[in-house]
DNA sequence: ATAAAACCTATCAAAAAAGTCGGAATTAAA
DNA sequence: TTTAATTCCGACTTTTTTGATAGGTTTTAT
């Protein structure tokens, strides 16, 4: 039940987009490098991300990534939900008929239906924008989520 | 962000040992025919969850295991905290300051104890007596949860 | 004694996660 | 119109976690 690295790199590569991308895309170059990730690794975050249509992209010299809606509307579920998958406590709450054998006898399902609703309200509650303004307060947002030592400066 | 077969297996063989438990202590071989598990995977299961104190055993002969404690006092939480480890979005919310450079300066840290508080709230406002009543309410507790057909009857 | 059970630990296999790599497509700018 | 910066794609490898098996040891009612 805890979230993977996917999340964590992730989510650092969108905060730290959500605070550069002022000055225009922000390459992954950079996010690597500020967050200490490698690049290679974030480039399939990244690309999930875009192909959940989270962020943009511009290909090309001055290229990079942005934010494809203000950073108060997207929410922690949304991102989560990209990188990690769906929140869901057993499969076959998120499936339709097929994989249970019997939807209305199946005790048990309707149980984790209600549990994953639930969990995915707690993360729906929290906007990319609640993370940026923390980051904001800080003078880098390296730190506990980046493996770096965060001593640059 | 989502529970292994630990989860679903352990579940099933602590419910199954509140219905049976009645009778004495229930033997393992017993649950794993019952919920068509394999008897050697559940003992490990099993073991951790009476190690956490949540079930108890009886050694030898006419021995088995029951539950620690009422059904109602056995919250949902308490069960996958044992079978899938803390409920945490990231490692370092449920770490002391180890692992953690500067604790005071992780932006990130307050915000995934706050999620993490919440998520667990959820899991913890259900009981090992909700299912129960959920699951007597039918003929067999086997089907979403176990691999099984569920065809016993 | 015997046998039924919990209990323990090592090992293995399979799956998932994490990370690497080489190159193709795009495009601004020299 | 070449160059170089960038996204983009997919195959591959390595590492870690999960799931499962197996053999042996206690314990204890009968």
């Amino acid at each position: 039940m805890k979230l993977s690295t996917r999340s964590r790199y992730g989510l650092l590569a969108i905060i730290d987009l959500a605070i550069n991308q002022e000055k225009g895309p922000v390459p992954l170059r950079e996010i690597a490098t500020r967050q200490n990730l490698s690049e290679n690794y974030l480039e399939h975050l990244v690309g999930a991300l875009r192909r959940a249509e989270l962020i943009q992209s511009v290909r090309g010299p001055a290229g990079g990534y942005y934010l494809a809606r203000p950073p108060e509307e997207i929410s922690l579920g949304a991102i989560i939900r990209v990188l990690e998958g769906p929140i869901a406590p057993v499969e076959c709450s998120h499936l339709d008929e097929e994989g249970c054998l019997s939807p209305e006898d199946c005790f048990i399902r309707g149980f984790w239906e209600d549990l994953r609703v639930e969990v995915n309200q707690v993360f729906d509650a929290r906007t990319l924008n609640d993370l940026v303004q923390k980051a904001r307060y800080f003078k880098s947002i390296s730190g506990c989520l980046s493996s770096s030592k965060g001593e640059e400066e």
